[in-house]
DNA sequence: AATGAATGAGTCTTCATTCAT
DNA sequence: AATGAATGAAGACTCATTCAT
């Protein structure tokens, strides 16, 4: 238990220092030396815990998705249930303030664009963005027609990853991270109050 | 005027070059090499030319920029010029057969993410995001009040470009750009459509 | 005593695993931890006991040595002592069931290439041909003249690395090892039926 | 043609200095920094030429098998072709001059070694003795019965193999290699005259 | 103008050794 | 006595850049 208990904080440590490089040095100009000078540990100890530098950014990138899934759960079990509510927890799981950090979000979009071509990373992206899709779905469908609930989940889905895209590459990330949370709630809330307008006035 | 064509010509390929490289090994594993040999010249051509990789990325960046704005010029010369239209010209510009294209979506995503941390092409990637917000923007406030307009314009900026990143991550690009391109405008048209409501009733 | 002997006994199980992982990977592939992961026991244990790899090599390479005059004793032990059936022995120990092992065979040849250059290692070897060569000899002269003793000696030592060399190097060492026996036993009964022929002669 | 042989040259420069590292420090300790460092070029330029460490100490392994084929077939083609000859050119050709230089004597050893565990290394080692044993064999066949001959092959190459390994590591090679190519051809010639005087009693 | 051979700094990885427990 | 986590030096390999031709 002492010894598993150092050993995890030791790779959560390195995991931090990984997102700390990426989002400092970007992915390109983030080395072994880098990220294990920034965890103060020796350059050794990444192969010793995540086999090479590409376990070690898969375990980074499969962290961001734990955390998002977390900030996720915490929230919904807050809420009652309703599906505007679950709705707005989505958003503001994806609008987090882990998930604003100039750490998380330099790191995300870094993943992203590797994971194209490392199937490893591809793969985790892909049940991340499926996931994203089939709770905006399942949310909507509770209100809208199917048709309509799948393309205002796409929409949505959208919105949100576009929001977050450009909020990383804003020069105010701050402020822009805010409006994309109120601006995405905002027409989530319009998508379904025209819905319910139209079906009240059936 | 022969030469600088010739020059041209060669400058274009291994622009080409490039964007194929990228697109089909990313740009973790784009070589100087593999945009030479792909363009079917020597490695060093590159240093001659772009006065070294760096250059021929920054330069190959700004292509893919003035296609997307070169579209958009073109399409907005074939429209009667209302807001509705010139705004469908935006999206359709986004979301043009070139850009659809593989090659230069896995480009664009991977300029995204160097972009952060390479001064030159964050200030490219800067001033495009800026027209497009500003171009939307400008249609919409022909429409709605000031305060709609600006919100109109950043939800459909977003969608525009989550939708675009989904669609480069997506299983079946295809599809999901033609989705995209669908739901971003039926996004634009109920946003107008709910403001004229609004506005008639006044 | 008990200590020492449990001391001796992990000692001889190091030695035993690092001849085993030398067969099986190679000189070149083995590393502290290929040992001591086949002996069950730590990587620690092996600078413990032998102060390094480099003792612990050594060491094998001692052992090996040891067996070989070991066996040598046995069979001098049981012949009555006559040159012919002495130099037989001499041929059965070097080609006996242990030397023939994969295990001491391949190990053996790892060391002749490494000791050329590790002046340890290169002192053992030489005691060890000067060694085979000296018992030779001395059978030789007991039956032929000095200068011609002294050339079987050396014919007679040559055939049987020579044999050893060919045989670990086979594709069918088992084959190879038994002609390699039967043919230099073979060609010292020639050269001493040779000699018996022409001192009869005289 | 001088570019192909200045490639040669660069080529040959690498695979000379390969075995100087090789019989200076031995194949552990030879790096593609003390090679390049000799050869008085870059350490990049071996992977440039030969794709890799393991590439260049093939070549060089290849090229010591090509040295042995040429000394021979020189030799070769100066006798009459009489058997005895023949067999004293094989010899020859193993204890030749080049062959006997701690460079390539050293160098042969290590790679005796490391071909048991090294499938590319291991084939070429293989050709190499089923020439030398078929070359031997088809002469002792022209004077001796079958069965006699495939001894006297199977003899000799143990023989020249055996007095070459011991002189590789004797303190005096010199001497040593001296004495082998003597005593081996000795050897073939008493094999020759006892067959000789056995069949003329007949 | 164009080539591509050559360089060598930078990277990841391996592994013998050390040392706190 | 024994462990194995941690270190960091040393290795092979990659690749943007240079430069003689």
């Amino acid at each position: 238990m002492p010894k598993v208990g150092m050993k995890d904080t030791r790779k959560q440590q390195l995991i931090d220092a990984t997102m700390e490089s990426i989002a400092e040095l970007g992915m390109q100009n983030t080395t072994i030396v880098s990220i294990s000078k920034r965890a103060g540990m020796s350059s050794g100890i990444i192969s010793h815990y995540f086999g090479g530098k590409q376990g070690l950014i898969e375990a980074a990138l499969r962290y961001l998705l734990e955390q998002l899934g977390k900030e996720l759960r915490e929230r919904m079990a807050k809420t009652d249930g309703s599906p505007e509510q679950r709705l707005d927890c989505i958003v503001e799981a994806n609008f987090s303030e882990f998930q604003r950090s100039a750490l998380a979000a330099k790191t995300w979009l870094s993943f992203w664009s590797r994971s194209m071509h490392e199937p490893g990373l591809k793969r985790l992206q892909q049940i991340n963005n499926a996931r994203l899709y089939s709770n905006l779905r399942y949310s909507f469908a509770q209100v809208l027609p199917a048709g309509q609930a799948t393309e205002a989940a796409r929409q949505t889905a959208a919105m949100i990853d576009g929001f977050w895209l450009r909020s990383a590459l804003s020069l105010d990330p701050m402020e822009s991270f805010e409006a994309g949370e109120r601006l995405t709630k905002q027409f989530i809330h319009d998508t379904l109050a025209k819905a319910g307008a139209t079906n009240s006035a059936n």
